[in-house]
DNA sequence: GACACTAAGACGAAATCTGTCTCAGTGTCA
DNA sequence: TGACACTGAGACAGATTTCGTCTTAGTGTC
């Protein structure tokens, strides 16, 4: 957002404890290892996040969420169709998630148990963070409650075909994604559109 | 080399090693995750390799370079000409350097300073194994003394340039080093060989 | 039944990691 | 100058993990 040239502490070990996850995984990571890698001593971790590895983690996946939908968003800047803005959204959204496995897990929560996370604990924050990101683009299409209603369906597609990929769609292709997003749910918010 | 169907449980168990070596690091595994990974109990790994992990890794450095040689071995095989012989002899190696990163840490030592032991400690086994394996495959060609000689510096040769890539020299392609072998290997020792 | 091999896990010792604390050094602002 | 906020270094005790050895019991083979 802000240009920060020096870059603020808490970002450098938040992505400290990033690059160590990927190193070592999530398990085999201990405080030192995220000190040392973010150039800064144990005490300064302790005293910027009082709780240690857990609340460290919890900045970290808040941290990783921003991120994923600031990215996202960049993707979606000027479109002004909405099946171009929906296709544009799944798109990006699977591209990220499939090329940093480490995104996914930081999305969901604790390592091991990755999917029942993502599926349980993590899918009802994800779709929060979602809903307050891309609700606002869909605003001009459609009235509140069926944006977020539209928006809370892609979020779970989006991960459902993530997790189980399909033979017959394809959310990383923009064709299949677009095809898929005019057949079946254009469709069904067509009665609510807004024509502009 | 045999056809075990059940896998040694040795092999099961350095096979192990490797896996948690890639998924976590050297520093961080532990015996309790290599015996997991091997499905085999501890107690088991400690009566293989008494002395434990120092003594496992030195197996395991062992069973890579033996696998290494084989594999360059099978590339090697059925070449009756000695610039042939010795191209593919750089560009396998320089491949197999290339793609398996944690195997150029096996064949060195321990990790932190793989360069320092790739190049001083590791040096002399690697070429001392290189020796053993290849020099029988140019016997056909030269004298002893002398094929002994070229297989040391081939050696070296594909280490350095692995270690320091050249902008003039790619021994990954094998018309670069073929042009290379040519040019400056053969001509040295083309006042020994043997023509059949 | 003797034998070789194994998994499981108890055990104490050693090593590592954690979380809190103190102390000293630095830069800022008034 | 002094108050203030922030930091690095590292001591410290306690928790946790890892290590290496050991015992026990189970399995298959001869």
């Amino acid at each position: 957002m802000s240009p920060q040239p020096p870059l603020s502490t808490e970002r450098r070990v938040l992505d400290a404890a990033k690059v160590c996850c990927e190193r070592w995984g999530i398990e085999k990571v201990t405080i030192d290892d995220i000190a040392s890698e973010a150039g800064v001593s144990r005490a300064t971790l302790y005293r910027m996040f009082p709780g240690g590895k857990d609340v460290l983690f919890d900045a970290l996946r808040l941290q990783e969420i921003e991120d994923f939908f600031t990215r996202l968003l960049a993707h979606l800047e000027g479109v002004d169709d909405l099946e171009e803005l929906l296709t544009r959204t799944v798109v990006s959204a699977t591209h990220e998630l499939r090329n940093d496995q480490h995104l996914a897990v930081m999305l969901a929560s604790e390592p091991g148990d990755t999917l029942g996370q993502l599926t349980v604990d993590g899918l009802p924050r994800i779709i929060r963070v979602a809903t307050l990101f891309i609700v606002p683009l869909v605003d001009p299409f459609l009235p509140r409650p069926e944006s977020a209603r539209l928006v809370e369906l892609l979020a779970r597609l989006v991960i459902s075909y993530f997790l189980a990929p399909s033979d017959h769609v394809d959310f990383a292709d923009a064709d299949s994604a677009r095809l898929f997003i005019r057949t079946f749910i254009i469709p069904a918010f067509a009665a609510s559109l807004i024509r502009s």
